[in-house]
DNA sequence: TCTGTCACG
DNA sequence: ACGTACGTGACAGAA
């Protein structure tokens, strides 16, 4: 019968799980350590997936002992005791391996080796492909034209396959069985199968492939040097027995058959109840088959049960629970907004209860540091909380932020969650209302329709299960490391907020409101229509293209509508002077709608000052955002855009703005992950590194490369990053494709590191369904594999780009962790106010400029070391033009 | 609400 | 033959 069979030698898994999980555990909410269920149903379950096996088994030691022990009492006695946590995972592991219809195999006085091993070469003889699952190298004795040891790769190593020839080159010899003759000279110290004292593999390996055989050793044993012929004579007596105990049996008798090993994916319902028992949400979509089947055993309808109660109740359920989950509720939007009351749920014997109370009746519990808190948003609870007087204090869960981290991608918002992970509908909204202006209209009309009991019940409840899979996926790290302080960083940060002078902006808003006035007069008398909206593409497009017949050659966009942007007015510029006056009108209108008349109204009555959110839990990269106003992309690039920098000022004439940054952060970490030694040692000397990209593409010495040739390798550079084309690139430098084609060609010819970088990574992608920064935080690229060449591009430039722009990220927020944690510890007064992805701004008292230009430049450079050094530039400055 | 445009890293 | 550089947010007009 042709197939694949697969037999899983059962305690060399545990074991490697048992190391594997050892530094730090999965613990699931109810306390217990599912580490090892955890990694071998895993294991399982993706090796079926992975190798689609026909037939498939799994073997465990029995208790008691086996025919070694009888024929060698002191077989295997010098073993450390098998540790508590693999006893008790034994008998777990067998209700689930038998959940998912795969037969165990044990036979009383054999070791796993001997039933594996009868079973592999009874299967080989009727015709199967016969892999014998184990990293154990005694298993090597048993390979043959069908019979392979599929060996575990270490912890994301690949898995790897040892046949006949691999065995061989291994120890150098010629036949598999001769593994037997081998493990007998060797020995084993950790079985305590004593072998020949003095000889070691290499000499164990020439001998066997030269004499075939031990006792051909022996018979040969006068042709051994003297040393040799010592040592192998004094092992002369136990020999034998070692040899016996090394040799797997092939002839235990069994009366499994190959049908009851015949895969069977049609798992049983109880195999979905016991991965709700031992909560491991991430492997259910490996049966979500089965999960639609309605009533299973001891499947509830799904429902929310609350118990309402008074907040007493609910402190003391806490206390002795150790964790709650929180919900505030505020009159009105903003951070300053007055909270009117906070909910808390926790969880008791009989489950869930919540109260609602004025915050004040809740004030000992958030602020008590051994309590763990869940909740959604975080963030903004904390900035309301703030200004109430309370704080938070502890370990923070943050369900949309801890969800963030298993895929950045996916919807974050609670009833979504609900629905998904407790198949409940919690109805409207919105734990916390979020992203609204200062002052927009409060909402009225949805305080009726929430329910604060449920939201926090459901938050209590996601909570643990977004928990267990962050430890599923390895990323508790990220969580606690990164983004669980980071919360507390950017809540000091937005209630800090940016001091703007208005002054400097309204004087600044005539002119240009002069500009786009006149711009507007001239684009309207060429057009000859005093009404044109120029701001409209619309009205612009048939201007240029249809009255005007300016070039027509550009007809894109989705609805078959002119083009107006920049770069196709830029090409039309000689052609008409229209086209200088829209761009002009443009620039300006852009300055003053965006960057001066909104933002007045962005100013706090309590602070002064300008409140930006950043948005924690939004980008796909680990990247923050920032919004209500974005402070993250104030004009720099022209001069009269930058000039709006200057209105970004210090508290007051004793102060001033600090900026600190990284300089070509990016860059630097591909030349850390592609290990490029060109770019790393460009980096690590301090050449410019686009001149130097430029030298090499260009064949030149770097003195003599032009700064239009630098400019071109720039634009490379950050094209490689981003996943370039010729195409693109021909039209960013503005050149002929087959120039931007010869480009591209010449630097992977230049730095062939970056070349199998790219195609590493998405290779990895391809083969995870993610890619991940350093610091592990994934992005799932699921179009990698489309049939769509155009999504799967965009999928492969994803995957390349995702690993540096979030290593950035993730970068830059250690930084400010430990800044942070600095400014405190040290008592500065100065403040952190802003981050722009690779930049920090900071509002400093003159007095403190010097130490702590010192101290920022060391954390940010500090965060971590990589093969090529983290540079940063600080400035400080009456404003942040200044600064700069 | 969607689209085009443009500000930033 | 096809589409064409990564990640954001805000504004104005069109629908």
């Amino acid at each position: 019968m042709p197939g694949r069979l697969f037999l899983i030698d059962g305690h060399a898994l545990v074991f490697k799980m048992y190391y594997a999980f050892l530094r730090r555990p999965m613990i699931n909410s109810k306390g217990a350590d599912t580490s090892i269920l955890f990694g071998f149903t895993k294991y399982l379950l993706e090796l079926i997936e992975r190798e689609k096996p026909t037939h498939l088994a799994v073997s465990f030691d029995p208790p008691g002992g086996t025919f070694r022990n009888e024929m060698y009492p002191a077989y295997k006695a010098n073993r450390p005791d098998t540790p508590q946590l693999v006893i008790d995972a034994l008998e777990p592991l067998t209700e689930i391996v038998r959940a998912m219809n795969i037969p165990v195999l044990m036979e009383p006085g054999f070791e796993a080796d001997d039933v594996i091993g009868s079973m592999a070469v009874k299967a080989a003889a009727e015709g199967m492909d016969v892999y014998m699952v184990t990293p154990d190298k005694d298993y090597g004795q048993l390979i043959s034209d069908h019979i392979w040891q599929y060996k575990p790769g270490r912890a994301g190593g690949d898995d790897e396959i040892i046949g006949v020839p691999e065995i061989c080159a291994r120890y150098g010899i010629d036949r598999p069985e001769q593994v037997i003759d081998m493990l007998t000279i060797c020995g084993d110290a950790s079985d305590n199968v004593p072998g020949v004292k003095g000889i070691g593999e290499v000499w164990a390996g020439k001998l066997v492939s030269q004499y075939g055989t031990l006792e051909s050793i022996y018979a040969h044993i006068d042709a051994l040097t003297q040393k040799q012929r010592d040592m192998f004579v004094a092992s002369r007596p136990y020999i034998d027995l070692s040899k016996k105990l090394v040799t797997i049996k092939t002839d235990v008798p069994l009366d499994v058959t190959l049908d009851d090993m015949a895969v069977n994916m049609d798992y049983s319902p109880v195999l979905a109840d016991l991965f709700e028992k031992y909560e491991f949400n991430s492997l259910k979509r490996f049966i979500s088959h089965i999960d639609k089947r309605p009533m299973s055993s001891g499947q509830k309808a799904p429902q929310l049960d609350v118990e309402e109660t008074s907040a007493v109740q609910v402190a003391t359920a806490v206390c002795s629970s150790g964790r709650c989950a929180f919900v505030v509720d505020t009159a009105g939007p903003g951070i300053f907004a007055p909270v009117t009351k906070v909910t808390v749920a926790a969880l008791t014997k009989d489950g869930c209860i919540a109260a609602e109370a004025p915050a004040s009746q809740f004030k000992a519990i958030l602020e008590d540091p051994t309590i763990i808190k869940f909740g959604f948003d975080i963030k903004y609870q904390m900035d309301v909380l703030a200004h109430a007087g309370i704080s938070i204090v502890g370990k923070l869960r943050d369900v949309e932020l801890m969800h963030y981290l298993l895929d950045p991608e996916k919807a974050h918002k609670l009833e979504i969650l609900s629905k998904s992970y407790l198949g409940v509908d919690i109805t409207q909204a919105p734990a916390v209302q979020k992203e609204v202006s200062l002052f927009d209209e409060i909402e009225e009309d949805e305080a009726g329709e929430r329910n604060r009991f449920r939201e926090a019940a459901a938050i209590l409840l996601i909570g643990a299960k977004v928990w267990t899979e962050l430890q599923e996926a390895g990323i508790v790290d990220l969580y606690e490391n990164i983004e669980e302080p980071l919360i507390r960083v950017l809540s000091r940060m937005e209630c800090t907020g940016v001091k703007v002078d208005v002054p400097t902006l309204m004087e600044y808003a005539d002119s240009l409101r002069a500009e786009i006035a006149e711009n507007e007069s001239v684009v309207r008398q060429i057009a000859g229509d005093p009404e044109l909206n120029v701001s409209s593409p619309k009205q612009l497009g048939e201007l240029l293209f249809e009255k005007l017949k300016l070039d027509p050659k550009a007809k894109k966009s989705s609805k078959g509508t002119w083009s107006t942007d920049e770069d196709t007015l830029v090409e039309l510029a000689d052609e008409s002077p229209v086209i200088d006056a829209i761009l002009d009108f443009r620039a300006a209108k852009k300055l003053l709608s965006t960057y001066i008349e909104p933002f007045p109204k962005y100013i706090s009555p309590v602070t002064g000052r300008i409140h930006t959110t950043f948005n924690q839990a939004l980008t796909s990269t680990g990247r923050l955002s920032s919004s209500n106003p974005n402070l993250q992309n104030i004009p720099i690039r022209t001069d009269r855009g930058r000039y709006i920098r200057k209105a970004f000022v210090a508290q007051d004439p004793e102060s001033v703005i600090v900026s600190a940054d990284y300089s070509q952060i990016e860059l630097r970490i591909m030349a850390h992950l592609c290990r490029d030694e060109h770019l790393i040692h460009a980096f690590r000397e301090g050449i410019d590194v686009h001149a130097a990209t430029a030298a090499k593409i260009f064949h030149l010495p770097v003195e003599a490369v032009s700064a239009d040739q630098r400019r071109i390798a720039k634009t490379a550079n950050f094209g490689i990053m981003y996943g370039i084309s010729a195409f693109g690139l021909a039209q960013r430098l503005r050149i002929p494709r087959g120039e931007a084609k010869k480009i591209i060609e010449d630097y992977f010819a230049s730095f062939p590191a970056i070349r199998s970088f790219i195609d590493n990574t998405v290779a990895a992608a391809r083969e995870n369904g993610y890619v991940e920064t350093l610091f592990g935080r994934r992005r799932y690229i699921p179009d990698i594999n489309s049939k769509n060449m155009t999504l799967r591009a965009l999928a492969e430039r994803n995957a390349v780009n995702a690993p540096i722009q979030g290593t950035s990220a993730d970068i830059i927020k250690i930084a400010m962790i430990r800044i942070d944690r600095r400014l405190r510890e040290s008592a500065f007064s100065t403040r952190m106010v802003l981050q722009i992805h690779d930049e920090l701004l900071f509002e400093a008292p003159l007095s403190e400029v010097e130490a702590l230009k010192e101290m920022v430049v060391s954390e940010m450079e500090g965060v971590i070391k990589l093969s090529v050094p983290l540079t940063v530039e600080c400035k400080d400055g009456k404003n942040w033009l200044e600064a700069h």
